[in-house]
Parts: structure tokens; sequence; C-alpha cells
DNA sequence: ATCTTTAGTTAGCCTCGGCTAACTGGTGGT
DNA sequence: ACCACCAGTTAGCCGAGGCTAACTAAAGAT
């Protein structure tokens, strides 16, 4: 099954709130993306169909392996993508959001590109 | 009138062909960026309706001023992305494919901090 | 003069990914 | 026991932006 930039962006979601919160659900979901409930629960019914997410009998969700390894891939590129446009001079949160975009857009080669700039950086904050 | 992502690509396709053709049709924009002949033609509408594009009886295309200053920002955008990819050890065919994607997801506050890196970078090739 | 090719338009379909409205089903308060 | 809230699902709408099929109109070829 094949990802649109949106599913990647929910696993990426899960992800992110697993790290802190131990217990994830749809709700908490789509209140983090600002997105209605249904909007979640056909995105999380593909992305499930697809054999990224796996939903427990008490609605707790987590990521399968493949859904796992998705999410940190956009995740790394979420980072480093915000930490190269802080290095240059951007505001946090415009870094940020930029970084959302650019993550979904950028083939692999040209992260790995990106990626082997950004370790020569210095680390300033984040 | 917002302008779309795909609505840019339409306004730098037009920009571009008429840089080295000097009359340029909606067919050469189909052929140009690989869609049918009705997907051009609505969006010429749109365009046009968005006082983007005007075509003269003979069917030719020229940007207004409006059309031409986002196709610019547009292509400015494109050619440093490409280039700083480039030097950053990309394939020309994937770094000009991705800088086509990037240029829209960028605000015009990180294409300025990533222009004035680019600036200082040495002309390799183009 | 007729036939064909070329360019553009119209109508209508599809997918993606948001949305609201309305229903279901469990849980907790009085 | 009943009511209210909360989480999730179902049904169906909408815009963006591709597509094919089929029509129109102008321009060339025989």
């Amino acid at each position: 099954m094949k990802l649109m930039e949106s599913g990647q962006m929910y696993l990426e979601t899960i992800y992110v709130l697993t790290k802190n919160s131990s217990s994830v659900r749809a709700i908490d979901v789509g209140e983090h993306m600002g997105f209605s409930k249904p909007s979640v629960s056909r995105a999380l019914g593909l992305l499930k169909k697809g054999g990224f997410v796996e939903v427990d009998a008490n609605g707790f969700l987590s990521l399968t392996d493949e859904g796992k390894s998705v999410a940190e891939k956009i995740y790394e590129r979420h980072t480093i993508m915000t930490k190269i446009l802080i290095y240059l001079g951007v505001d946090k949160d415009i870094a940020a959001e930029d970084a959302c975009r650019l993550e979904h857009a950028i083939s692999d080669q040209s992260f790995e590109a990106i990626k082997k700039f950004a370790i020569t950086l210095p680390d300033e904050n984040n």
C-alpha cells in the first residue's frame, strides 16, 4: 500500500505523541493535528488496513514495525530540516512549519545529502 | 484569488517556455507538463479569471504582470534550490525534480535564508 | 470541395483528504 | 435507573486537480 503525504503525517503524529504519553488514542491525534474525528477515523482505518497501525481493545494506538519505520524516517527529516532552517536564521516556528512540508517533498537522495551537510553544523539549541 | 501549487506550476511553465519560444500555446504547456488538454484548458481558464494569464486571438499565451511576478518568484526558487542540491552532491535530474516540489513548500522567510546561503556557494556548473 | 489533422472546450468521472451531521456504545454522576 | 458526556463510526458533501470521451472550429492536403 502506498502512503500519501497525509498518511505519513498521521504516522509521524502518532509516533511523536507516543514518545511523551504512552497511551495515544484517535482523539489525541485529531487534537494534535487540528482535524475532526471523522477525518482521523478514516485515516486510521486506511493505516490499519495498510498494516501501519494497530488499535487495541481500549482504542489505544500503536505503530507496526512498518509504520514505525515510516514515522521515524519522516520524523528524522522533520528534525533535521528544522535544525538547518534555524541554523540559517529562520524563526523557530516558521522553520518547524516549513520542515513539516519539506519532509514530504524531498527524495531520499536529496535528504541524505542535506543530512550529511547538517551533521557538520554546530548544535546551537535543539 | 488564491493560487494553489498547481496554478504556480502552470505559470512557471508558461514563463519558462516563453523564454525560449516566443509563442506559447496551451498545447505546449500540456506537452511540457505531461498533462492532458482538458486539464490545461481548465487550469488556464482559472488563471485567466484570476488575472494571471492572457490569451490572444491566436491562442498565444502571455503572463500578466501579476502572473509574471508569481512565475519569477517560483522560478527563482526552482533554480536556487536546484543549485544547492547539486552543490550538496545530488544528481542533476533528482535535484531538479525535488526543487520542483520544494519550491512550493517553503515560506518566504526560509527561502530568503536559503538564498542568502546559496550566494556564498561557488558556481560549479549551472 | 471534401477530408483530415490540430487545438481547444465541455461534460463528466476519479482520488485524496478535509468537513458536518447524526448515530452508537461505553462510562460516570445523581 | 437515568442522563450526560466522550470516543469512535457512518454517511455524505466539497474543493483541488488529474483523467477520458466526445464535440467544435480552424487550417491544410488532395
